[in-house]
DNA sequence: GCTCTTAACCGAATGGCGTTCGGTTAAGAT
DNA sequence: ATCTTAACCGAACGCCATTCGGTTAAGAGC
């Protein structure tokens, strides 16, 4: 009944707000959101016109962090590995943002600005314009996908009864959780960016 | 209030109208299963623990199709190139049915033999065996990200207004839709492979 | 062929979710 | 001093998965 004039809310906060729940809580309700907040959950109507905004803003300020390609004369495999670990990283401070990302289409125009320049470095590399969508579709894929193996839960494969020595073998000697993620992440990132250079047209840069 | 007793329900039948859900609506609820089986959301939970289940139960008749490894003398690669192939396309199939799964760990046995084999084959191959499980990773990460790419909306990027050149000229340039999914995934995944090849400590077979 | 057990079903209820609606309060303009 | 209106609230709505307390009839044992 208490009602506080000063303004009690705005977008930034609830965005930050938004951000606790998921990290904290790996979803985003608005009910709980309201409490972390201080209000009604019916407040919050007032400054986003729902739960899918609130996602849709949230990846924009993660893209916003991207280190997208400078388009300058450095080597286009480091930019497009630069961009991609800062993809992957950014998703990984708030892996359960993941899943409601991929849940949600994307609409931010921010985001189309990234894809530019990578299509943009891609051409300047000298790959063939009718194959520069192609690469930054593969490259968006495994993006897409180390981020999901990212929020997958610690344990992604429970073997046991040793009808499968071969996957037990394989986990025991790899290092578990985030960190083979990492390690995952960045070996196929590696094959990838080699395989794409062994395509190229001409010769080195 | 009228029951036949005559047995309405059983798990394959149940599997069959889950999978009609997902594929028809985009999602899988209760009420909509209940609905096409002609009984009560509640019947169900006597062949079922729960939706769940249900869903783990699909991604097992999935891996049931796919190409497993065959450990074979014939090459690693097109034994994984062909396991790759089968994982797409099985998914591709019911690409609604993607974000439900990587929504749950896995825990069905004949899920986890399909990764065994993955694994003995890469093992078999040549790579370390700290590294197997991170090359299983990388597959899994492409093989994902590449369904999600084919269950996205036929027109993933919505470039406009003339401040994205690079990528509006790219796009002019590839195939659209389908195709654009397919090419990238072939162009991928060879890539993946020749890099993931250049990194075999020893030579040839 | 009668009784009894019990698997298979149902409707209703529970609790959680996102969202909408009809107020109420007080900040700031007139 | 009055009026407007942005910012808030509680209650309600509709949808969701799941649980519970019956009820029916198939099939076993006699």
């Amino acid at each position: 009944m208490v009602q506080r004039r000063r303004r009690l809310l705005d977008v930034e906060t609830i965005l930050d707000a938004a951000l606790a729940c998921i990290d904290e809580r790996g979803r985003l309700t608005m009910a709980d959101l309201a409490a972390r907040l201080g209000a009604s959950a019916s407040s919050i109507y007032h400054h986003v016109s729902g739960r899918p905004e609130i996602v849709e803003l949230l990846r924009e300020r993660l893209v916003a962090r991207l280190e997208l390609p400078r388009l300058d004369r450095s080597e286009w495999g480091s930019q497009v590995a630069a961009y991609m670990r800062s993809y992957r990283e950014a998703l990984a401070e708030h892996p359960n943002l993941i899943p409601l990302l991929s849940e949600q289409t994307m609409t931010a125009g921010s985001v189309l600005l990234g894809y530019d320049r990578v299509a943009a470095v891609l051409g300047a590399a000298g790959f063939p314009e009718d194959q520069v969508m192609l690469w930054v579709s593969v490259l968006d894929s495994y993006a897409l996908g180390a981020a999901l193996d990212l929020a997958a839960p610690d344990e992604v494969w429970r073997a046991g009864g040793g009808d499968t020595p071969a996957l037990e073998a394989a986990l025991r000697a790899a290092p578990q959780g985030r960190a083979r993620a990492d390690a995952a992440f960045e070996l196929g990132l590696e094959a990838l960016l080699a395989g794409m250079r062994s395509r190229l047209p001409v010769g080195p840069v």
